[in-house]
DNA sequence: AAGCATATATAAGTAACTTAGGCATGCCAA
DNA sequence: TTGGCATGCCTAAGTTACTTATATATGCTT
């Protein structure tokens, strides 16, 4: 049962929050973004997603906002609060950190 | 509560096969090893470690031995079966993958 | 009118971890 | 000689983030 798995566990909310702190988005387009600047590597499935979202929203890192669409539609769009700009830096940190000792380990002789 | 966490998800099984694919090696030396390796980085706990080991054993990438460490104790010595090293081909391919789109993301401008 | 893409959401199940123990042995210091 | 520490193995309970599946609604196109 391997399960391929298009996402690093415990990277989703990094993701998020580095996406909307180039501009605030909805949803949505949050997870679409993600995949395509990931050349399509990355896959976040809606499960993922909403519950990150309100996660998210609520540790005050994002807030939300009801506004209707380039295409007209309802969606809400989230932008990243002061609180949630310290935590992307927190998170870019570890990330660096971890990642490059994975890094070492894999490139041991 | 934020847990530092000092292991990225998912990347144990890569960290560990990858470890005793240089040289066979006990439990307990391979987490000393891989901290080590990851300049302090990474820190394995127990909790995390044996079922890891059991884990794999079970899935045939890994086999167990016990013999004599060289301090004279008694230690269970694994290492990489023939399917164990195409299963960290595998994951080592995995690892590149997601964490270069990872760094796609992030860098995002 | 049907079907698809957009858009949000939740519930149940799972896997991998964290935390917190427990057990046994060899070695060294007091 | 015994008390403590490092070594070495192990498991159980709890947490968390995910996967999978499902539900709902709207706008556009055919």
């Amino acid at each position: 049962m391997s399960r391929p798995s298009d996402l690093i566990q415990g990277t989703l909310d990094l993701l998020i929050l580095k996406t909307i702190s180039i501009e605030p988005m909805h949803g949505w387009a949050i997870g679409k973004r993600i995949q395509q600047v990931s050349d399509e590597a990355l896959q976040i499935t809606q499960g993922a997603l909403y519950p990150a979202l309100h996660r998210l929203e609520q540790q005050g890192w994002i807030s939300a906002e009801w506004r209707v669409t380039e295409t007209g539609r309802e969606a809400k769009f989230y932008r990243l609060t002061k609180a949630g700009r310290t935590q992307l830096e927190k998170e870019l940190a570890q990330w660096e950190r971890l990642s490059n000792a994975v890094g070492l380990v894999i490139r041991m002789a």
